[in-house]
DNA sequence: TGCTCCCGCCATCCG
DNA sequence: CGGATGGCGGGAGCA
């Protein structure tokens, strides 16, 4: 479709730096969190988002997704999501753990796994009703569904002991486990791209968090936030590795926008529109290493329509200042739905977890501010 | 190289 | 039907 008149390409073989890891789905959601963390009751539009974090309508689709299996996100209507924030994360873990040991999900532990029968979610099911489409196959699309993968993930850890589960394991039993009857497919290193995908937002939840077991180096998943278990009931906070020990200096643990030499201003895209655009007025100046302040410019063409690539590289961590700051009273807004100790105890856990997150981020003092 | 996993084509699902 | 969703896997960064 309108292949761009000239733009596209400027400087051919010219040192372009794409630099992979500022469109990291991770960051992506990142920026998502910073942009609607707030209290404010309007609806998410995809479109906006998009626009706004300078990035296609797919990116989303995939953020969204899994933000709605922990709770996050709820979806709306057509095109429309409502934000329900962190503090709606514990019940929806809370959910997903009992929906865990109703099914198997507590039996894979070690040698083999049990695979996970699943077939779905709440109500319906029941036997074919309509005669409309499964022809090719009864699987429904639900059952690849990113989200659905994202909360078989976290129920893994929230019905079992472990904390550490590796890459491999993790596809084995949630895609198809090894050799098994069903013909189903078995070419997991194909889908394991998913679960990459999966982590790397889980992850900029600091839900989990991604290393590699101690011998083999065999890359891993460790859960940081809480866990369900035992039948009594009652939850088990476990200290996020214990948190951040805030070190002043630089460093930042997450994030890591490694040593990106000279990332800066990337693609040349000229929109125009930025006017009226990015308006969030980004006022943090720090991010000292790399990552000079960009400007936005050097668009001598004005090829309107297509501002599918927005700055969203460039501005990576923006305006995170801007948003949350209020802890207080975002708090006291989600608190009031928890009628039990455990579960407020859990979202004072997570508040504080994220405080720091943001702090990190950010990249100063614990929000506060007015 | 092998591990990661972004990108976007295009099958499906809704209105 | 046309637009909204979102599987899926090629193949390019990166370590």
């Amino acid at each position: 479709m309108t292949l761009s008149s000239s733009t596209i390409q400027e400087s051919p073989s010219r040192h372009r730096t794409y630099s992979r890891k500022q469109k990291s789905l991770g960051l992506l959601c990142s920026n998502f969190l910073s942009l609607y963390n707030r209290d404010g009751v309007e609806p998410i539009g995809l479109d906006d988002a998009a626009t706004r974090l300078g990035v296609e309508r797919r990116r989303i689709y995939d953020i969204v997704n899994v933000l709605e299996s922990v709770g996050v996100l709820a979806r709306k209507a057509k095109n429309q999501y409502s934000w329900k924030g962190f503090g709606a994360i514990p019940k929806a873990l809370e959910e997903l753990r009992e929906e865990g040991l109703r099914e198997n999900f507590h039996t894979f532990d070690s040698n083999n796994s049990a695979k996970i029968s699943d077939d779905e979610d709440e109500r319906f099911s029941n036997p074919n009703t309509g005669s409309q489409q499964d022809k090719s196959n009864p699987n429904n699309r639900r059952e690849k569904s990113l989200g659905l993968l994202t909360q078989n993930f976290v129920k893994l850890f929230l019905c079992s002991n472990v904390d550490l589960i590796s890459l491999e394991e993790a596809a084995r039993i949630l895609l198809g486990d090894g050799q098994s009857s069903s013909i189903m497919r078995n070419n997991s290193a194909a889908k394991v791209r998913r679960l990459y995908d999966i982590a790397n937002v889980l992850s900029s939840m600091n839900l989990i968090e991604k290393t590699n077991q101690t011998e083999n180096r065999k890359p891993a998943f460790r859960w940081l936030g809480m866990r369900g278990k035992s039948e009594n009931g009652s939850f088990s906070v476990l200290n996020l590795n214990e948190s951040k020990k805030r070190t002043f200096g630089t460093e930042i643990t997450n994030i890591s926008f490694k040593r990106n030499k000279m990332a800066s201003s990337v693609e040349g895209n000229s929109n125009q529109n930025t006017k009226m655009q990015w308006q969030m007025q980004v006022k943090h100046e720090s991010l000292e290493n790399g990552i000079e302040r960009s400007d936005f410019e050097k668009g001598p063409k004005q090829s309107s329509k297509s501002y599918q690539f927005g700055p969203f590289a460039p501005v990576s961590v923006q305006d995170t200042v801007r948003q949350v700051r209020d802890w207080e009273s975002l708090a006291s807004t989600y608190r009031p739905q928890y009628h039990s100790q455990a579960l407020r105890d859990l979202f004072a856990h997570y508040m504080e977890a994220w405080k720091t997150w943001y702090s990190e981020v950010a990249g100063k003092e614990p929000i506060q501010i007015s």
